[in-house]
DNA sequence: AACAGATATTTGTGTATACAAATAAAAAAT
DNA sequence: ATTTTTTATTTGTATACACAAATATCTGTT
């Protein structure tokens, strides 16, 4: 559907206008998709992100810092997010011993066999969408998108 | 920032993959700088968007489901959206008296008045981003992103 | 050793999102 | 005319986000 179906809008909508709506309604539909996708496993995508840094670490514990850092849409609470994960025993917390300030966080063996369980359907939904376009075609999407945001 | 410096990966990322990442990535820049424009009106992205749908509608008054289907982020909860407005007087809402299940909503002078003064900064907001790329550009993204999401 | 400032994380409050259940009125069926 | 179904909206509950304030620990200075 082109955005000005979506919006109802009666009369076109210029570029520059349109190329705003139409990156937030993307994403709109991705996420809306990636939680169904999750919603069988009770997990949120801000859980999965999560997590899938803790499995990026090779075992090394992780503080809380870090984690913010590399969520891509960087929740400003991740303390929460944690807390929900350590309910699911997804992951262990830890107090670090060189540094009490800082926790240390790593994923559980139950964790990573949730992750394991999940990957071909992460990689289905991210398939879904890249595949309607070209590889040359998601190149240059890439590069607008980045020149874009500046 | 490329999205490899953004999520702090070691090695690149195929592009089938970047395109979604950069997709959100992007939305999550785009709105928390809009969320900067507004803060200082004491008023969410969410918020402004049924302003702006209101004001569209000129005097006619909306019910709550045209408002929900015309949010670029289909808000699950238009009515708590609305109560927000009505406790700043920026919005009137009152039972249809053709059908009493329905509500009417309409924006009011001072609503109207918002928008006006939000108008300019709102403009400048778009700018901001859409100056980044080209006209050419500009319907190329939006093509790109509309062929994506299907 | 004591204090000031910096750093890491947590907690509080308000807003929004997702989903399901509840309510209320209108329309359709018997 | 009463019951059933559908439609429109609201409410409840859980999760997440944004921002500011609070807490705890560490580091550097005197």
């Amino acid at each position: 559907m082109r955005i000005e179906e979506i919006i109802k809008s009666s009369f076109p909508m210029p570029a520059e206008k349109k190329a705003l709506l139409n990156v937030m309604y993307t994403q709109n539909i991705i996420a809306e998709k990636f939680n169904e996708v999750l919603k069988p496993f009770e997990l949120s995508a801000e859980q999965f992100n999560v997590l899938r840094i803790l499995r990026g670490q090779k075992g090394n514990p992780v503080n809380m810092f870090i984690i913010q850092e590399r969520m891509i849409a960087k929740t400003s609470n991740t303390t929460r997010l944690v807390d929900k994960l350590l309910a699911k025993a997804l992951v262990l917390r830890e107090i670090c011993p060189q540094n009490r300030r800082k926790m240390e966080i790593t994923i559980t063996p139950k964790g990573m066999e949730l992750l394991k369980q999940l990957d071909p359907l992460v990689e289905a939904h991210e398939q879904k969408f890249s595949n309607n376009l070209t590889e040359k075609e998601l190149i240059q999407l890439n590069n607008l998108l980045e020149k874009f945001r500046n």
